[in-house]
Order: C-alpha cells, then structure tokens, then sequence
DNA sequence: ATTTAATGATACCTTTAGGGGTTATTTAAA
DNA sequence: TTTAAATAACCCCTAAAGGTATCATTAAAT
C-alpha cells in the first residue's frame, strides 16, 4: 500500500530537479542533496532519461536536466514511468474477472478512494509542486 | 501502488467466507472457490488463524471460521495483519525527516487521499460488505 | 484401534525489487 | 593530445515476497 522505492526516488528526483529546471544536475550532486544509494541513482537518471523525463548530456560538464517544460509533466507520468499504475478497473478483492458492471460495495467505495488519487497525481505537474512553499529543502538534512 | 498479494489474497478469503459467517470452511473449499494457489493459501489461513482472525478446527471435519462478529473485524484490521501498516504521516517524497509541520503542497494533498484512504479501510466491516449485493459470487468462474 | 480427512510446521525453491561493481564511452579543459 | 569529469552499459549480489513440497499432528468415523 505504497509507492516502490523506485516510483519514490522518481518522485523524489523530479520534484527536486524541478526547483531549478534551467539547472544541470549531475548524479554527484543529487546524491549529495537526495536521501538515494549512489548506484541505485545513477541506474534511475539512465532510465529516467530513456523515459524521456530527462534528457541526459555526457562529458565533462555533464549531467542531467529536466527534458520538458515543468507544466508538462504530472505525477502520474513519473508513476508510470517508474512502476505499474492501477488499472481503473481494478477489483478491491483483485479477482481478474470481477465484472465492473455488477455493482459490490466495495467498487463504489474503493472506486472513490481510487479516483482520488488518481486525480491528484494526474492533474498535478512539476509546475504546481513549487507554486507554493514546498518543504523539499528543510526535509534534507 | 497496489496491496501485496498476501493482503489482496486475506481480503478475498476473509470476505468471501463473511458470506456465511456460521460455516466452516476447509482449504479445500476456500481453493475451489477463490483464485488462491493451493500451497499459499493452506499457508495464509493457517497465519490468519495465528492473527486471530480465523479459527481453525483441526482432525476430520475440520475448517475454518471467522474469528469474530463480522461488524468487528474492518478491512483495515485485515490489511494491518498482513502487511506494513500505513504510517500516518509519511511524506509524499518519501523524505523520511519531512516534518509534517512544514506544509508543502504535496503535503496537504497527498494527507487528504491516504485519510480517505485509511477513513474507509477503517470505518468498513465485513458485516457492511454483504449489506448491499456484492458481486463475489459473480466474480468468479 | 485404524483409517481418513482435515490442519500444523518446516524447509525449500523461484522471482523480483533494490542495490553494488567494473569497465567503456563521451567531451570540455589543460 | 592528453587528462579529467562526467554518463552508459553490463553483469552480479542480496533480501524479501510469493509459491511449492513434505511430513507431522489432530480427531471424527468406521
């Protein structure tokens, strides 16, 4: 009942490389400033990358950048990119061939709950994040 | 993004058998009836049993019976026994010194779903899942 | 008493998420 | 043109979740 430690890092790494989007970030200074295992966060820039949400400059002077404007990129893309999102119709009870059209409590309720959240991460961007104050600098140590 | 398997699969057993809350159910039965590896599913009444959730009747003629009244075991109680509880205040990013006293906007947003979340896992029993039609029996094969 | 139909216990196997190590490749700067 | 600072690619390791196999124990029915 949680995001993957990937889709969290995805998170992570995006909303702060969203502070300054004009900025290259290299792999050294986001490990400096994020709470992410070195390796573990170079593979992810990589992927990240191939996934089109950063765009990635080899050499000296390298590093990473966020590859579109920050409007352009919601929550939900990042979860999508680094895990399986919840399919729509998915069954509380995970039975692959309950039927949506047959009504149980628990779809209505569950539905709700799902949709919710779907929402937010879909109508959220890396834009909305910074808006207001966001907390990402005084959460690192 | 999703409840583990083991917690999907002790919601599917634990509703299913608050369809007759009197009768005692073998393995067997449970198997023919939810989509439950054998193995797995000998192995996770026997754990429900150990949570307090089931009783378990050994020898010939054996089975299992829902521990409790329905209306006192909620589906929280069930996702808690066989899973990580869901901290209350964890931060969207994951940071894990994100204090809750500093609002940023994912803070507030993200609090809203998992309240919601928590809200209906923990005000929901097995005795209101059978209330209203519910499609369990439809659901499978 | 013996059989049989049930659960209990335990150990093992498999897959995958998370993480680590090494060597190549790129490119700006000395 | 060599060096240094960056990313890319590839392969491996570990732990935990999910799943399997086997044998032991219980207790009703014969």
């Amino acid at each position: 009942m949680n995001f993957t430690k990937t889709t969290e890092y995805g998170l992570r790494i995006m909303s702060y490389m969203s502070l300054d989007n004009s900025k290259l970030y290299t792999a050294n200074d986001l490990f400096n400033n994020l709470q992410i295992p070195f390796r573990y966060l170079r593979k992810q820039l990589n992927f990240l990358s191939k996934q089109g949400l950063l765009v990635s400059i080899q050499g000296k002077q390298g590093g990473y950048q966020i590859a579109k404007p920050l409007h352009e990129i919601t929550l939900l893309n990042i979860v999508e990119a680094t895990d399986e999102v919840i399919p729509e119709n998915k069954c509380f009870f995970g039975f692959h061939d309950c039927p949506l059209t047959e009504k149980c409590s628990m779809h209505d309720k569950w539905g709700d709950v799902r949709d919710a959240t779907l929402e937010i991460l879909r109508t959220t961007t890396l834009f909305d994040l910074n808006k207001e104050k966001c907390s990402i600098n005084l959460s690192l140590k």
